[in-house]
DNA sequence: GATTCCATGTAACACGTTACATGATTCA
DNA sequence: TGAATCATGTAACGTGTTACATGGAATC
């Protein structure tokens, strides 16, 4: 059995302050950017069939100056099955595919400078992903009343920081490893 | 550009031990569970790919009392173009799909044990996990000197290691803070 | 007697990205 | 002038899983 956990992602993004398309997406891309991932090319025909399964409605509303939008609203239904979707419980263990790691277990066949090199420049980019979570971990923290799902992104965002943290530690680790020998 | 790590994984592995389709996909999921997964239905008919470009050999061989294989040896073509994408260096950092995150960043729509329950099924699962990969890492240093490849097989699953490590602790903390509430 | 291990393979399907098309407004 | 922001959408493609088919030998 396979939900289909981008409808349900979408239909939830929907009951944030997030009505169109465009606004879903740029909220993926801020705020699961750690754990979630969408193009534009799902979340169109995705929208498009929540309101077919009578999940959620939509406005067409002409604007002035900016293109026409279409804001999307959530049923009853649409609440329903969400919160169906959201209790019920089979935790899913994700796996990521590392191409780094890939790489590194074949490292045999490569200079040892080459693998570092790899690591370092890995570093440096979990580096810079760790200082944007601390930012908006600061900013949802500075007005953590105004929404009531704060506490929550607080969470998530906090499982992305340990996470990265780890692996940044990993790389310092990896890369003494790889040197002194 | 978009380089096929799936297809280099394979010829990768055909360069350890594993010579048939069905050890391959033995070894993945043992030694690179932790960051790669793999079905049958690619691991075939990517085999025979490799064979068509020249990048491996095979061997097909009868067996008394048991099935038929093919065994798979890497050319020298195959060495050189797995280097290469050994030695290119884009790092791409992945991002995982986390079911669990994202129902718990729409956690307002549930009630508090529900969430508390999923994320200590989810403490349990990665404690196993975290287990299995201990294991295996004392079965590699048990007997290091004899493969060429252990030294960079324990570097991959200390990665494993660190994340899972991070993921319980923050199962830990996350429990604490939806309870006390 | 049932399950697991060995071993290979394909077809249908699910899921997701990329690239393209369109186009006005605002800001540097 | 060029880029970014707002805004929607589709078609082609890539990648991967699931389910099925086959079947002997060994183990419980």
């Amino acid at each position: 059995m396979k939900t289909n956990s981008t409808k349900y992602a979408i239909l939830g993004l929907i009951t944030t302050d997030c009505r169109t398309g465009y606004e879903i997406k740029n909220l993926i891309d801020r705020s699961l950017n750690h754990f979630w991932k969408i193009s534009f090319g799902q979340i169109y025909p995705t929208l498009k069939t929540l309101v077919e399964e009578e999940l959620a409605t939509v406005e067409y509303t002409v604007q002035a100056g900016k293109p026409d939008k279409k804001e999307y609203h959530i049923t009853e239904l649409g609440q329903q099955q969400l919160q169906e979707w959201l209790e019920s419980s089979e935790i899913t263990i994700p796996h990521e595919r590392n191409e780094l790691m890939l790489k590194l277990f074949f490292s045999r066949h490569q200079p040892a400078e080459s693998a570092i090199h790899k690591v370092n420049e890995y570093a440096v980019a979990l580096q810079e992903k760790l200082a944007t979570y601390e930012l908006i971990q600061e900013e949802i923290k500075s007005h953590e009343s105004v929404h009531p799902d704060s506490r929550y992104w607080l969470i998530t965002l906090d499982y992305g920081i340990r996470k990265t943290r780890a692996a940044i530690d990993w790389c310092h680790a990896t890369v003494d490893t790889l040197s002194g020998s």
